[in-house]
DNA sequence: GTACAGATTGAG
DNA sequence: TCAATCTGTACT
């Protein structure tokens, strides 16, 4: 069942544990490629520092932030990967969830058991390249797009959810402790740190 | 026009 | 643990 709108309007910290577990699904042509969450992070704009919106602060890059939950937010940092995140939220309300790590569902052929299978979505700009996600699909929105939508998965149980802090970014002072990273303990596909 | 940040990655 | 890496962004 694909995930509807109600879903992204919980609040933020909701989605990031509910999203793990979920399926992301882009159809690339006539190839589709699926993804499980494994590892998700929130962004709460405008008050957290982290967040590219701190402050209300807008940009034309950072615009899909400020949309209702299910647009997509994709930008790209170091000059060469990808971030995907997902708009939360009501319309004008600056917060997200970064995806930072998927289990690879679609190609189990092409990614036989070995230890590459475990290393091409253990990362935010991996994942990007997995699924094929790119400028192209900025501010498209997953509950209605024909392209790329979430699909219900398994509930991962509160037990199983190992709550941190969030990655990378220490400049971001104190906020930079806060627990909004979420993901599925045990699991071999999240991003090792 | 251009300096520069940066929510990373992979090698050591 | 650390440094190589590069282009869109956000300024002048």
């Amino acid at each position: 069942m694909r995930l509807r709108r109600a879903f992204f309007l919980q609040p933020t910290l909701k989605v990031a544990k509910e999203l793990l577990g979920t399926y992301i699904i882009h159809k690339a042509g006539e190839r589709k490629i699926i993804g499980k969450i494994v590892e998700t992070e929130a962004y709460l704009g405008p008050d957290d520092r982290a967040s590219h919106a701190f402050g209300y602060r807008r940009t034309p890059r950072n615009r899909a932030e400020y949309m209702i939950g299910g647009h997509i937010y994709i930008y790209l940092v170091y000059g060469m990967y990808w971030q995907l995140n997902i708009s939360t939220g009501k319309e004008g309300k600056p917060e997200c969830v970064l995806i930072r790590a998927l289990e690879p569902i679609s190609n189990p052929k092409r990614y036989p058991l070995n230890t590459k299978r475990f290393s091409i979505t253990n990362g935010p700009g991996k994942l990007c390249n997995y699924l094929k996600l790119d400028k192209r699909h900025y501010g498209l929105d997953v509950c209605t797009s024909p392209e790329i939508w979430l699909k219900e998965g398994e509930k991962v149980k509160p037990k199983d959810i190992v709550v941190s802090r969030r990655i990378g970014i220490d400049y971001a002072g104190s906020w930079a402790l806060k627990p909004w990273r979420f993901y599925v303990r045990d699991n071999p596909f999240i991003s090792k740190y």
